[in-house]
Formats: structure tokens, sequence, C-alpha cells
DNA sequence: CATCCATTTTAATCTTGTTTTAAGATGAGA
DNA sequence: TCTCATCTTAAAACAAGATTAAAATGGATG
């Protein structure tokens, strides 16, 4: 079933959505502040929010930024009063999804929140965006990469520097190239981080693996083929 | 600094757009309608181009197209209304490089820009990195030479060393010449490192062959013929 | 705020191959 | 034949990269 949490401070207003949304077999919790809601939301996993924009304590605006900044990525509908037309840029731009405003129709909200949750599983339509080199696999949304069907789990930079190879097959890259490229330095340190990631890599795409990817060419730089 | 166009018909949206982009260093031009956008995008070059795919005149995609078929190569990213699932790919298919489904977060905007501005053209592989001489092929991309199809593996310094006859075909390269190219040194040194390096490079390239490629001019230098 | 854990970076060592030096051999031209 | 430039080879000097461990960093958690 799917799961639906509510911030809303005016108690008129979120029983009238909580019951309007149970009786179309949603799973409803309520809260009646922004701290709360911060709390719940966190902690809890929900299939949408819903948040409105006046709360005493953290508004609506507030607990939206908070929340995507803990990486909370549930869809958010948001609530604003009538007149605030700039609500919008401000909630879309703390993160909101969609917005709504006060008052509406309780069809609209359903319609919304349909479309809202409808809109989750576009996770999979976007099959698109993928490297292939050899049997290796490279997902730049799921950030995923597999090798021969057997997921491979890389760490950000890792990721990134694999991202830098599959973007790139059979060009030599040199050290300065992939330092401005995926470490955005352009200029010279003394470091060896580069060397130290491309061993990572290779303990974890070659290591089990019959064909090495990545090669090295001494006093050029690496070159996936 | 890195500059980006974009096309939308939306004021507030591109008002919004540019706000954002700028305050992320970016320099931004608008235009909000498909036709201006033909003729800023063709006449002035940009790092990056945004563009709606829903616009008055000339929409998203046709605007793509032509711009594509113009041979402009920025990477572009479309925007796309939400629900209409099918403009992804027809807008991949168009030419452009993202897209990102409306309302979209300021945050995915950006990481996206970045994303596609930190991508170089790929396209840089489809031209002149190649050098030909008789059966002799030598790839400044890959860092490959081969002659009669068969891989020759090279050092660094036989790489460069080759890579200036090869740029310098049927020309006598003197010494001092040679040196100041690939060794960067333009003072007299008692070195014979030249000479060894022709032999190494002879080894690699003619040992096995019919035809010798360097030939040596007596008190003047060498020659690739 | 203290602690934990994973990620990222630095640093040091070891191995390997490249680059350079040096010196004797070869060969072309006078 | 003699001389000098070039070729060849081997060894020395050097630097690059692989690898490992340890330190620093940065979120997440309580």
């Amino acid at each position: 079933m799917l799961k639906i949490g509510i911030a809303e401070d005016d108690p008129k207003i979120a029983a009238l959505l909580k019951s309007a949304l149970e009786e179309n077999d949603y799973q409803v919790l309520t809260v009646a502040n922004g701290i709360d809601a911060l709390d719940l939301f966190s902690s809890e996993s929900f299939n949408l929010l819903i948040i409105d924009v006046m709360m005493p304590g953290l508004n609506g605006i507030q607990l939206c930024k908070h929340l995507r900044e803990n990486t909370v990525q549930t869809p958010i509908l948001m609530l604003t009063a009538m007149g605030t037309i700039d609500d919008k840029v401000t909630g879309l731009e703390a993160g909101a999804d969609d917005y709504l405003v006060k008052p509406f129709h309780l069809k609209e909200l359903l319609a919304r929140t349909a479309a809202l949750l409808r809109r989750q599983p576009p996770i999979e339509a976007k099959t698109d965006h993928k490297f292939y080199f050899d049997d290796l696999v490279l997902d730049t949304y799921s950030k995923e990469v597999s090798r021969g069907g057997k997921i491979i789990e890389l760490s950000a930079k890792e990721f990134v520097l694999l991202e830098l190879f599959m973007r790139n097959p059979n060009r030599l890259l040199s050290r300065q190239f992939i330092a401005e490229q995926a470490w955005d330095i352009s200029f010279e340190t003394g470091t060896n981080v580069i060397d130290v990631y491309i061993n990572f890599l290779r303990k974890k795409i070659e290591k089990d693996f019959e064909r090495k990817l990545i090669h090295t060419k001494i006093n050029m730089g690496y070159i996936l083929k």
C-alpha cells in the first residue's frame, strides 16, 4: 500500500486530507508542525509527502530544503496559500515536485497525488544513458556498474573515473587529462591519487575476470581497450 | 567563462534558470522562441544549450534537429513537460544529449549542466588523429602504431619521435631540430640519445619489414621516405 | 559533541621498464 | 687506408607505476 506523509498545522484541513486519501486506499500519517515532520519524514520512508508552506516553527520551504539535503528523494507536493505566487518558484527551488494553491478541490489534490505517484517509477524508464564496453556496463542514472551481469559496487570517485574511461573508450587518457576531468585540478600536484584509484578500479572490475580492460602506457597514461 | 544559451518561452522559468546558472558563474543568454533560438545558436558559439520542448513557432525537437543539421555540436539539454515520456526518445533522437522532466529540482539542473559541460566531445574520435605513411599508421588518439596491420609497441619517447617524422614526411630533420621538438633541448649537449632512439625505432618498425623508412643523410640528419 | 565507518588522500616502498650514457664496432667518403 | 660520423650494444641511472598501509576527511548516528 502506498504511504503518504502530511505536514499541515490546521487540524481541520489535515483531517480532511487524511480521510480523502484514506478513502482512496492510501496509508496516511500526519504531523502538525515542521520539526515533527522533519523527524518523521527523515526516519520513515514514504511514497509521497504533502507539505503546507505555512507552518509554525519550521516552514514548508525550510522543511523541504532540509529533506533534500538529507537526500530524501520522495516526491513532494507543496500546498501554498493563494496570492503568494512566488511561493511556487521558491518551493520548486527548495526541491518540491509540484504545488497546489489553497483553496483547492479535493479532486485536484487526488489527481496530482496520483500523477506524482505514477511518476515514481520513471527510474525504470530511464534505461538509457548506459555505456557499454566489452561485458562492462555503466549506468549514469542508477550509478550502477556491472560486468558480465554481476553488479560491482563502486565509490563515487571510482565511478567518476570509470565513467571517464567509458566515455572515452580506446582513447589514451593522460594523467593531466584525468586530473582535470575527474578531480578538477589543472595544476601540477605531487599527488598519486590517480594511480591509487586506477588500482582500486582494477581490483574491482578486473580481479575476478579474464580480460584486462585498463591498460597502462608508461609515460603516457591509461587506456580502456 | 562558460556560456550557456537558453530557449524557453515561459519568462518565469527562463528567469529562474538564468539567475540560478549565473549564480554558478555561467554566462547566460536567453531567447523566448524557437526561431530566435535558431538564429542565435547558429551564429554565436555556446558551451551548452538548454532547450524547452514546448515553444511557439519552432518547437524544441525541430530546433534541435535544425541545429544538428547545421553541424552545431554543442551539447543540448532538453526540458520536457511532465507526462510526455515519449518526448524523451524523440528528443534524444533529434540530437539532444540529455533531458530533464519538468518540474525539476534546480540542483538536478545544475548537476546535469556540470556533467554535460565536463563531457568533452567524443566526436573527436572521428577526425584526424591518424597519420599514414606507406603501410605505417600512427594514431595520436590511442597512441598506437601499426605497420601492415600489425600493432607495434612503442615507448613514450619512441612514439614522440616517430610522430615527429610522420608529421614531417619527406622532410629532412636535423639533429638540432629533433632535439628541440622531441627532447626540449635547444643547447648543444654531447649526447647521442637521438641516434640511439633512431636505432630503437628502426628495430621496431623496420626489422621485420621489407622497405626501410628512416634514412640517414650523413652530416645532415634523418628523413622519412 | 563524540564516535564510528566508509571514502578519499597521502606517503613510503618495491618492482619494473624506460631513458640515458658510454664505449666499441661499423661503414662511408676522401 | 684513414678519419669521422653513425650504429650498436650493454650497463647505469633514473623515473614511473603498482601496491600497501596509514592518515585525513566527511557524513551519519546517537
